[in-house]
DNA sequence: GCAATTATGTAATTGTATAACGTATATCAA
DNA sequence: TTGATATACGTTATACAATTACATAATTGC
């Protein structure tokens, strides 16, 4: 366990079955839905859903919005390697869009440094809306 | 109601005891915590501080931390100006920063765009420790 | 005064997340 | 193979966060 930055493990039976309802959502659920949509597959309890949410969100597969209190999988395949994600929300169709700029990781580094913060977690989360449904 | 950049209005009762509250505190506090030390100022149910709170983040006299779904009171007493705010909240002190940088704005707007997507409200905070606490 | 708006009070409910149990399963060293 | 440890799982209850719905006051503008 001393990197957190691990070849994914394989994942367990339930961590996979979020997982997947993740994967095939194409927005951010809540762990409330994810329970819902998993009662067939015997999910009973919310507490399921957040301790494989937990592993998920650790192993780099999944985000979460603080905005919405809600999930997503992540698109990157090897985001984990990102240190800060600015995360865009369209409050018409719901999708979310991830940004790994280098620049401006680094400027919100600087930024936070100048004031003598040592950032160790960052949230960045812009909600508005995407180019699609702009054009309709 | 055609500016939401208004003169600051005069406060109801409500909203100068919540944000009373928020002005003491050196630190985020929640809804429910506001609740409980305005109990002896007649406060009953969550209803009202919510209200007053919406109001308080209308005027820009308050902000709410989406990653502690918390509020705390603004630093900057012409903040509103502001398009875009960083936090920056120390986990071991609890004490909230607000860095307004326009090169860090103006790189969030530019990378969005980029994109084409067009922002209209964002969310940045930081988590890590603060440079009084880490001195330590 | 009267209408419209805004603020308030209260109760009930919905949504989000964790605590505290106990049990099962996997792993590994002795 | 046993026992120790760590991890995952299941269930119930509870805490924390926010909103809906409805009724009542207070304020504002005409």
């Amino acid at each position: 366990m001393e990197n957190s930055l691990q070849a994914r493990p394989d994942l367990t039976k339930n961590q996979s079955l979020v997982m997947g309802a993740l994967a095939q959502a194409n927005a951010p659920l809540s762990a409330y839905t994810i329970l819902d949509q998993l009662r067939d597959h015997g999910f009973r309890a919310p507490l399921q859903v957040y301790r494989a949410l937990d592993k998920l969100v650790e192993f780099g597969l999944v985000h979460r919005l603080e905005c919405l209190n809600a999930f997503v999988a992540c698109r990157h395949p090897e985001c984990e390697a990102q240190e800060i994600i600015a995360f865009t929300i369209c409050e018409a169709c719901g999708q979310v869009g991830e940004i790994s700029d280098d620049s401006l990781a680094r400027r919100i580094k600087k930024v936070a440094k100048e004031t003598g913060f040592q950032s160790k977690k960052s949230t960045v989360e812009l909600r508005g809306i995407c180019q699609a449904c702009h054009a309709i």
